[in-house]
DNA sequence: GGCTCCCGGGG
DNA sequence: GTGTACGGGAGCC
């Protein structure tokens, strides 16, 4: 028997895995001194809930579940039952694997009514239960068993929280940057030629060519020293959270792939295991004891921003206003590398290093805001990095339940999600722009629009239709539907987000009178955003198939009470004289306004609208592109470009051109939405359009432009269909090229005789330009790209291919 | 019209 | 793993 000790520590990363004897809960954290160890947790059993039939007496349902054993796949499972009120068991099993077993034994049982909360991850309910939250001061009475890679190694009964006050991680970013001797890097061809680092005052740069390079540039002496010096930087650098853009799919894959090779172990994390790279569905990367996040998640998921691309460079020119290295083009890479120029050797490094360095200050900027998540829903920054709104709002609402002591419930089955997603309800109000082209534009919208409603309506699973208020304050819809909401209890959804309002309407106050430059300021700005972003996810998870806490009628009624208000606006502002080209749930845009008719329309309506209710000015436009929006029966998507007044634009619903098209057809979209934004003048389009259709029939195009890139997901005998890039794939192995899963074909559409585009494929490095099936190109990628936006302007696009422009 | 397959981010 | 991503568009069948 080893003394006991009493630690301080803060946690950094809680896991369930593998240990010596069996499996155990693991609090990775450091000491105030610096010091990595990790805390055995024992003493924390799997569980769940169930509540038995009115009437039965709970302690011999208990008694009698815990005398069950039943064989599982060759072992004895056992269960142990409490009472816990008159009507309610918890049942404890001795794995956590055998919660799923047992509740659904459980639920079988005359005696059982419901079960509950048996699907959870264990160290989630662990980190939930014990209210262990990452960074903050902990301490915890311990005993010493030894050390487990970087981490010193102790046994602990119990964890107490000393401070809810979190601190500001160390933050490292990184970057890798890789060959490609295609069109795409690729792990079994290319090597990682250079790695950065970027943290507070620490900046790196790892080469295995050498050049004359500024000091922070570390060489090596080739590929496999690299990734030992990678390992090797982290590790001693130690940092809190290591930060990548775009890391879970391709910087970590990468690195696994290229360590691989020579046969090293990936070894960062602070207990010397491999990073655990997920390669199910979408690729994720956890690192154990320091918290990888790869940032573009958060930024997708979460964070609003204006650009509809999420590459680094658009999203770091939003947030931090700057963006990436203009001094080498990414193509470029392998010929830059192989051409010995100091020079441009030394631009790549910092290329590299910038890389990481907006990834870096991204991090830091969204990082106060993850903090604040953190401290409202628990789990690790691993979780919460990767969030949807559905999941933050579910977590919210499961740490709430905790709380308040009521039972969770159960993720639906996917034959409810199946039966769920059968059930359509009417949504916001829209008014559909008629497509075209507007000048001096506004845009409105309702702050937090659903949310109030929510919260002045008392919406909530449990007050919708109660049977005390019948009658009372009835929303109709149109189909004859009624709801209302209870008028003598508050509704666990509504009194949660009545509270979300309220304490942000509070920090806001505060910020108005702070200094933007006060520590302070950051903070309270993080932490109404959280506020913010679970506030505003609340709507949409009532009314989403998979919740936990779904109910139509909710959704329903508050998507009625929207359209109400939004009608009540748009009949305000037609009254001022102002025209609403576009609307859609609590947005208006108006055009040819200017700032202060849009101020005064702000003034009258405000004062009208009823007390939570607010209209705000969102932004101002010198134009905009309306298109036809897609129809479908769900859904329909919005579709339109806006030139804010800074010269930038702004596209929703445009990007129908991606990866896997050709740069013909992406730079035709790209001009045409330009020229049209900025001149105004679709002719000139359309005369742009009619060159470059002449271009192609006149083989002046390069080849380079008609290349279409595909990656193969599978090997090729894998595949059902023979689509175009199969049929390619397969010229490629015919010449003996070893393509397969995963690398990526290019090629071309050439004439021929087939209809299908399949057989006429060729393998871009063996076709000419005279080869090039110009119709194709014409119709289905130039013109496809393009005729969106014709259309809008009354141009058929038939008319181009004749080449004679005209109105349709 | 249904099914299959790819995209995103990264170099 | 106290389990399975997602929605949209193009081309094949």
């Amino acid at each position: 028997m080893g003394s006991k000790v009493k630690i301080s520590f803060y946690p950094i990363d809680v896991d369930f895995s593998e240990v010596e004897n069996g499996t155990a809960l693991r609090v990775f954290g450091f000491t105030p001194e610096g010091k990595k160890i990790v805390l055995l947790a024992k003493g924390f059993k799997p569980y769940f809930y169930a509540t038995i039939r009115e009437g039965l007496p709970a302690e011999q349902v208990a008694a009698k579940i815990s005398a069950q054993e039943f064989e599982y796949k060759g072992r004895k499972l056992k269960m142990r039952a409490e009472k816990i009120s008159g009507m309610e068991l918890k049942i404890f099993t001795e794995f956590p694997t055998d919660v799923p077993v047992a509740q659904d034994f459980i639920k079988r049982l005359d005696e059982i009514d419901k079960t509950y909360e048996f699907d959870i991850k264990f160290f989630k309910r662990f980190m939930l239960d014990s209210g262990i939250l990452p960074f903050a001061l902990h301490e915890a009475t311990c005993e010493p068993a030894g050390k487990l890679g970087d981490c010193e190694v102790f046994e602990t009964e119990t964890i107490k929280t000393i401070s809810t006050a979190v601190l500001a991680p160390k933050i490292l970013a990184f970057d890798i940057e890789t060959l490609s001797a295609g069109q795409q890097p690729n792990t079994k061809t290319d090597s990682i030629i250079m790695a950065s680092f970027y943290g507070e005052n620490y900046k790196k740069v790892i080469a295995w060519k050498r050049f004359n390079a500024p000091d922070y540039v570390q060489f090596v002496d080739g590929e496999r020293e690299l990734i030992e010096e990678f390992i090797k930087t982290v590790r001693a650098f130690s940092p809190h959270v290591l930060v990548g853009y775009g890391s879970d799919h391709f910087d970590f894959p990468f690195l696994r792939e290229r360590a691989a090779k020579y046969n090293l172990r990936l070894n960062i994390n602070y207990d010397g295991s491999e990073v655990f790279i997920n390669t199910k569905g979408r690729h994720a990367a956890k690192t154990t004891g320091l918290q990888h996040l790869d940032i573009s998640h958060f930024i997708r998921n979460i964070v609003s921003i204006e650009t509809s691309r999420f590459k680094l460079d658009a999203v770091a020119k939003e947030l931090i206003g700057k963006g990436k290295s203009k001094t080498v083009d990414p193509a470029l890479i392998s010929e830059i590398w192989s051409s010995n120029d100091a020079g441009q050797l030394q631009n790549l490094a910092e290329y590299n290093l910038i890389d990481s360095q907006l990834t870096f200050e991204i991090a830091k900027k969204i990082l106060p805001t993850q903090m604040q998540l953190l401290k409202m829903l628990g789990l690790n920054l691993y979780e919460i990095n990767r969030m949807t709104y559905g999941q933050l709002v579910e977590w919210f609402l499961i740490n709430n339940a905790i709380k308040s002591k009521t039972r969770f419930p159960p993720k639906p089955r996917a034959f409810q999600v199946f039966e769920r997603r059968k059930q359509t309800y009417t949504g916001a109000f829209v008014v559909e722009p008629t497509p075209g082209f507007y000048k001096n534009l506004c845009v409105f919208d309702f702050r937090s629009l659903y949310p109030s409603i929510i919260a002045s309506h008392n919406i909530s699973p449990e007050t919708i239709n109660c049977k005390c208020c019948r009658g009372l304050k009835i929303v109709k819809l149109e189909t004859g539907e009624e709801f209302w909401f209870c008028t003598n209890k508050k509704g666990f959804f509504s009194e949660l987000i009545s509270d979300l309002i309220e304490r942000r309407k509070r920090i806001n106050e505060i910020l108005i009178t702070t200094n933007p430059q006060d520590s302070a300021f950051a903070e309270l700005q993080a932490r109404q955003h959280a506020l913010k972003y679970i506030a505003n996810s609340m709507y949409g998870y009532l009314g989403f198939a998979g919740s936990r806490w779904y109910s139509i009628e909710c959704a329903k009624a508050i998507t009625a009470l929207g359209r109400q208000y939004i009608q009540d606006v748009i009949k305000e502002a037609n009254k001022f004289g102002l025209r609403v080209i576009y609307g859609d749930t609590d947005s208006l845009f108006i055009d040819n306004v200017n700032k202060e008719q849009a101020k005064q329309f702000l003034q009258i309506i405000n004062t009208v609208l009823p007390k939570p209710m607010e209209l705000e000015l969102k932004g101002a436009y010198s134009s905009g592109l309306f298109l036809e929006r897609k129809t479908g029966e769900k859904g329909a998507k919005k579709r339109y470009a806006l030139l804010s007044e800074s010269g930038s634009i702004i596209m929703k619903g445009l990007e129908a051109v991606r990866g896997d098209w050709s740069k013909l057809a992406k730079k035709a979209q790209k001009k045409v939405i330009e020229l049209v934004l900025k001149t105004g003048n679709v002719e000139k389009s359309a005369e742009f359009i009619q060159n470059l259709i002449k271009d192609v029939n006149n083989k002046k195009i390069p080849l380079d432009d008609f290349i279409i890139n595909v990656k193969l997901t599978k090997d090729l005998r894998d595949y059902a269909n023979i689509s175009p890039h199969v049929a390619a794939a397969t010229l490629a192995n015919q010449k003996g090229m070893p393509i397969g899963r995963g690398s990526v074909v290019s090629y071309v559409v050439t004439k021929g005789e087939s209809d299908k585009i399949s057989d006429r494929v060729k393998l871009a490095e063996d076709a000419s330009v005279n080869e090039i099936d110009s119709d194709y190109y014409i119709e289905s990628q130039i013109l496809r790209a393009v005729f969106k936006i014709f259309e809008v302007f009354g141009y058929a696009v038939e008319n181009f291919k004749t080449g004679q422009m005209r109105l349709a």
